[in-house]
DNA sequence: TAATGTGAAACACTTCACAGCG
DNA sequence: CGCTGTGAAGTGTTTCACATTA
């Protein structure tokens, strides 16, 4: 019923679970099967009643799931029934551009803390939250009880900010830094890392070049015709 | 020895490889066996060995692997020994932050078109790319053959981009919109989503509350208090 | 000798298929 | 009757462990 050991796979799939409820909800409709579900989202029936099953009996049989129900449920079990407060290490283009994000705010998440570098941004304001130099984030993190960070950081100085998250008391964190970081097993990070997703993308393209009249001829770009990663 | 069937995950793996071969090989290491690549990955040494094992044999016994060939070798498995031209749809928020962002340069991808809705943006330029009417969409794509798009819209507009983009021949999506889109089987997606990362670490966080004295009080900010996803 | 490449074993995840319930 | 929840089967992925080779 509980779970002695639930796979991180189906946790990762809960999120989508739940905004695929509460945007039915939002149309107004009222119940759902694990087929309907199933075919919204593009996984199997058998996947979302199994990964459901981890965590008690939400479905009716012979009706299906209650949204509503559902959807409160899964929010129950992945602590989104609260706000957490989380930090944000890195204020550079895309630090700024997470910052700016308004997106966290509806789904339980709130950037109270921004740490930044370049003495130029300190004192910067966003959304109400200072900017605060980064030195300070041993005293910062656990005095506001802070247990999420974003690190956007440069990718060399990624694991130094990590080690001191996690010395700061932080348990799970949000890498946008194209570098893996390697932190203690109590801690929890997940990788955000677009220029992967692309590379691994590139494998499966028909591999004919562009086309013979494209304006941009590779090999003319200093840089670009000996790629690196 | 080449390939019948390589599973995805394997592929996704392999930029991770290539990225931490590359900054090996500009700290001036010449080689470096399975068990240390694993140690700096956070990925067993077996799991390296197998996964190159799908492409061919790279290393060398007693040795291990030469760093410039075997990062040469998954480049080219990747087919990133060349550059790939890739659409981006979207210029709000996000597609400017995305449009402006210069780290896919050096990675084997360069932005050459960038599409948008909103009149008010169509003309701008960036880094030389002209932002183009989304409506031209099933004409310049296939014009410049461009095979792999950036999706960057609000999530209700997602699919339809996503239709139109497979259309006009696009075979693989880069998906920031917070939704999950169906493509046919030829057409692959990776998708960048932020916030059910971080909706997926909620879980494994210790529960107990905020401290007291925390500036935010959650309940009292009209739409947080029953968060939505 | 040191470390690869790989059968075979172990483990993890998904799907099948159906008993049981509303 | 329709659909859930779940043992059991099937598939996919990782790890073990070692013969092989530079």
């Amino acid at each position: 019923m509980s779970s002695p050991e639930i796979p991180d796979i189906v946790i990762r799939r809960l999120p989508i679970y739940l905004r695929t409820l509460r945007r039915m909800q939002d149309l107004g409709i009222e119940s759902v099967s694990s087929e309907d579900l199933g075919a919204h989202i593009g996984v199997t029936a058998a996947q979302i009643r199994r990964d459901l099953s981890y965590f008690g009996r939400f479905g009716k049989q012979g009706k299906g799931y209650d949204i509503p129900t559902l959807a409160d449920g899964i929010q129950r079990v992945l602590k989104l029934d609260r706000c957490w407060d989380v930090a944000l290490v890195g204020f550079g283009q895309l630090g700024r551009a997470i910052a700016h994000y308004r997106g966290f705010e509806s789904n339980s998440f709130r950037i109270t803390a921004i740490f930044a570098r370049n003495p130029e941004h300190i004192g910067d304001q966003v959304n109400g939250v200072v900017v605060t130099d980064e030195s300070t984030m041993e005293d910062v993190i656990p005095e506001m009880g802070l247990r999420i960070a974003i690190i956007a950081v440069p990718a060399d100085s990624a694991q130094e900010v990590a080690d001191r998250l996690v010395n700061s008391g932080v348990q799970a964190i949000l890498n946008y830094a194209p570098a893996i970081i390697r932190v203690p097993s109590h801690v929890r990070v997940r990788e955000i890392d677009p220029t992967s997703a692309l590379q691994s993308l590139s494998f499966y393209l028909d591999s004919e070049g562009q086309p013979p009249d494209s304006v941009f001829d590779t090999s003319m770009l200093p840089g670009l015709a000996e790629p690196r990663s």
